[in-house]
DNA sequence: ATATAAAAATAAATCGATTAAGCAAATTTG
DNA sequence: CAAATTTGCTTAATCGATTTATTTTTATAT
């Protein structure tokens, strides 16, 4: 019982195969099909259960019903809960994902593009490294969506979904200014991605507002969590006057609480805490860490629809949409006044 | 400038696409085409930079190079950990990576494993929710190459990688037991997958061992985490004599760890705490969380490496492997013996 | 010089769909 | 009633590759 093709159909009914065809994509009635012909072939075609073969269909259509989704890792658990949102949203429309890590690696984010095309994804979700700007216009230029978000290109023209990162590490920073922590440093991953930009500079804001001198530590990417936490370690042990922290990843937070840990230093009692993106870890630390929580749930919402949308109204191009989304500040034991000297 | 054909190659070249297509699949030597001509050829498709449209390819061939991941949730640690590394693997060794979450639900498998053979992909890597026997069959019927891990189908004869879940939970309760605690639950998800049938199994049989009497929470899964978190605080409102748990998955584990932190319950003063699968929660907990480690890499390894081996002896039926390694126990201070009473 | 074999390249079928163009019969129109 | 139009369906081209079967050219043997 090998596997049925249109033509089998059309043998089997003894109509044309152009015919299937026309009833199955629902243009019956704009072809003035026969309603007693539609019916037998649908008939026919639910009974033995075809369907339609999707390679010989995107061959002949240029259409693939796949969305090409790159996080920066997926097993970063923000991205992961991002991935997991689109996903459903995507099956729900129609339209599979095919994903991939990046890890930040401009180079490697340019072969994934070509591994894309190649497959002739219909739309591309990115949160992009830097340098792959050229690639990214290319995408444009011939008429593919793409939708970036988490941080987006500058110098291209497109889509993107953010949340204001900015205002988050300010805001961040003033309540630890508030609670009267004096010494508070940055740490973050060394990038020159927008996200980051934007969040080193409203930590820098905050201080600046109350005259406190910046305390930064950027720390180079890398798989392996060793290589993190070592220059961490010594970046904490350098400046043992801080009195407070925040972290510009929930991946350099995490790394943090375990630098503190080894330390032995005590949250908030040494040293008050604060991370971008909340999750589980964050929340069931003792005591808990106040985080900077992005709006997952709409970040994923408002990616999807902005690309479906764009995937409907091909050729037609419509306005660039920014969507910037604010974050909510989860204030908790971590950054507590409440020093325990 | 748009795409180049095969044809537009074989035009340029004034030779026949037969050709092109011979030396360009390696073919040359076997249908001894002239040096001089695989050369040209060679140089020209190099230097256009010509890409052979990979939905014609597997059309002609059903060959897709892609490869189905289904895991029970992506957004879970250790699925994403574990499709993380099978995605490196997988790109390493030309294929791609389409994946999709089950939530357990056969239903919904069975749609996502339709879409997948929509799609022709070429081998499907499983955790398969119960009631998928059927369909996982007629994939191997049809001879498509499938490998489950995580857990498998015990009516269905196919590879598989595990790890020693029995001895695993048996291992940590003993653990427990030799720490003096006497009142150890056992609180999972319910369901009776085979790798959650032996956590249960390995539980009770150190139970049973020592004539401990089993006390055991099963909660319905439930997207909704509330709905985890409250049957779960009933539970431990109601087993107040309980003095040690073993949590059936980091999930589980996570949320139990919630209802502790707000029933006030300390770790391991007042309970000690063993859970399945390892991940950052459990180490930055103060005191850090004894778990029960998978080895994330070698599961992912073996996985991949199995279901590469059967795509490249297609047809040849090789025995089936079933692969069960070994978990590692952590052992942290929430399951010590110092009883802070 | 002719037959035979080997080397080198090509024509055409195929995978399974979509779709532009075409055609015969039924119906409407003038 | 003949011409024009509409209805209902089919023929054949196409998407871009792979692959079988075949032809042309060159070399070798007799």
């Amino acid at each position: 019982m090998k596997k049925l093709s249109i033509v089998d159909i059309a043998n089997e009914l003894k109509v044309s195969k152009t015919t299937v065809s026309f009833i199955l994509n629902g243009r019956a009635k704009e072809k003035r099909i026969g309603e007693d012909l539609v019916e037998r072939v649908t008939k026919y075609v639910e009974e033995v259960g075809y369907k339609p073969n999707s390679l010989a269909k995107s061959l002949r259509t240029g259409k693939s019903n796949t969305i090409g989704l790159m996080v920066e890792d997926i097993s970063n658990p923000f991205f992961a809960s991002i991935a997991r949102l689109i996903e459903d949203r995507a099956y729900k429309n129609g339209y599979k994902i095919i994903y991939c890590s990046t890890d930040n690696d401009t180079q490697k984010t340019r072969e994934l593009i070509n591994m894309f095309r190649d497959r002739h994804v219909d739309g591309y979700i990115i949160a992009p490294p830097e340098g792959i700007e050229d690639d990214v216009e290319q995408l444009l230029k011939d008429g593919l969506p793409v939708v970036m978000f988490d941080r987006h290109l500058p110098k291209v023209n497109t889509d993107y979904v953010e949340i204001d990162n900015l205002f988050s590490t300010y805001n961040a920073t003033r309540h630890l200014i508030q609670q009267g922590y004096k010494n508070i440093g940055f740490v973050t991953f060394a990038s020159s991605q927008t996200q980051m930009l934007a969040r080193m500079q409203g930590y820098k804001d905050a201080l600046k507002e109350s005259r406190f001198a910046p305390v930064v530590k950027e720390i180079v990417f890398n798989q392996d969590e060793e290589m993190i936490i070592k220059p961490m370690t010594a970046f904490f042990k350098k400046h043992q006057d801080l009195d407070a922290v925040v972290f510009g990843t929930n991946h350099v937070g995490t790394c943090g609480l375990k630098v503190f840990n080894t330390l032995g230093i005590k949250v908030p009692g040494d040293m008050a805490v604060i991370s971008f993106d909340d999750y589980d870890v964050f929340k069931l630390y003792s005591p808990p860490v106040t985080a900077i929580a992005q709006p997952v749930e709409e970040i994923a919402d408002n990616v999807i629809t902005v690309l479906l949308k764009k995937l409907n109204t091909k050729g037609v191009s419509t306005a660039s949409h920014s969507i910037i989304l604010k974050t909510n500040l989860q204030i908790r034991g971590s950054s507590s006044g409440l020093k325990i000297d």
